[in-house]
DNA sequence: ACCAACTACTGATAAATGTCATATTTTTAA
DNA sequence: TTAAAAATATGACATTTATCAGTAGTTGGT
């Protein structure tokens, strides 16, 4: 199975891309491939990281469980991104849970294999910091959203999103398929009410489904919902 | 006035605490100190940033400004904090703007010194991404309490945020007095909103308050309240 | 000290969202 | 394949929050 961290071209979407042949190789040496399935997890909220996980395919969901025992989704990882970073590098327990939305392969790298190449190889710490405070950015934007928005654009803008990043099957569905809850937890509200907005988009011919999966018909009109028209 | 960043101690609490000497020596050199009237902008949103800003006095908001006219503050900044790095780093126009909430006073610092020390010093870089790295743990904080707690919760651990922040002055009342219009934005709701439930914490003996300074009480019945109870 | 402008406050009402109960459909696994 | 479990869907209703309208109080400038 031994595919090689040099040769792999996944880290061109990463701040991996940055390491020097020497230290890919080392990476290389001491990663480890984990496979799992959907619903499995990655790690739960609380927990030690001993090394970050580099998405080889698949989608992860980052979130939080709330005080009133629902969870929130921070972030969608996929292909490419390298997850548990942030914890890693504060030194911190993850404040995060990682589970799997669809099947997924991953590289696990161990801690000391990043600690060591941030202290040696400034271009891969500011890679790393330049991916970070695009995070940041993202995240305070659905801050922003999440308070100024109503439910209603805040789904139509996760259905638009859904397509921008992880694309259509040929049906012409959503190729990343999450369950109601799991929308309603990306956009902070109630299952029901996001069943029931779902609904309304499919009655007004803006979307359609079968099943859990969720087409876009008119895509002008949602982004005219997110915008507030 | 020219103090010397060798000797300014507020440097001890941010990333510029990695520098060098010789860097450091090149920071006083080549910063600015400016004074900013309560209510005036550091900048604003969309502003090209050519540099970044350490706060040696008062308090800054960091807010942005959504499609339906209402600010979100997502930060309040103040003593030690230095605002700004984000953009620069990213190599981005800011996204947020920056406005004193209280007389302040801070230490401009170009791009270029900042730009070229991180190029050279791994430490400082590090540094710079382990505060940004806490940054972003604290935004994910912000989005699930946004979007799981309720309006009245969130209020509550406003006042008991500026408290732990920013302290309490003689009479027992918040340092830091914001605006009801600035809490409401903080919080993420209708200023009406806002006011109405800090006039029920009042009648419920949680806090007191004289014109727009609030005091707080009762803080274990404030901090049941933020649980939920 | 006084006026104008701003900010805080309150009530009435509307709109958005959550909750609970229950029916229906889809998925899962034996 | 089929029964059980899980997820989706919908209605009725409760609660929360926003909006609009108007009054009272504070503050800063002359």
């Amino acid at each position: 199975m031994e595919s090689r961290c040099e040769n792999c071209i996944i880290r061109q979407f990463n701040s991996l891309r940055a390491m020097s042949k020497e230290e890919l190789k080392q990476v290389s040496d001491s990663k480890t491939t984990k496979i799992l399935k959907k619903g499995e997890s990655l790690f739960e909220e609380g927990d030690k990281l001993n090394g970050v996980y580099c998405v080889r395919n698949g989608v992860s969901k980052l979130s939080k469980l709330s005080a009133n025992g629902k969870d929130q989704i921070v972030k969608l990882a996929s292909k490419g991104e390298v997850i548990g970073q942030r914890s890693v590098i504060a030194q911190e327990n993850t404040n995060l849970s990682a589970i799997a939305v669809s099947d997924m392969e991953v590289c696990f790298i161990p801690k000391e294999t990043i600690t060591h190449t941030l202290q040696k190889n400034p271009n891969f710490t500011l890679e790393v910091l330049r991916h970070m405070a695009h995070d940041l950015k993202e995240a305070d934007d659905v801050i922003v959203n999440i308070s100024q928005k109503t439910v209603k654009q805040r789904i139509a803008e996760a259905i638009l999103y859904l397509k921008n990043n992880f694309g259509e099957d040929k049906d012409g569905f959503l190729a990343l398929t999450l369950s109601r809850e799991d929308i309603s937890n990306v956009v902070g509200t109630a299952t029901e009410s996001a069943i029931r907005i779902i609904s309304e988009f499919k009655k007004k011919g803006l979307i359609h489904t079968s099943g859990k999966k969720i087409g876009i018909k008119d895509e002008k009109k949602l982004q005219d919902m997110v915008e507030g028209f």
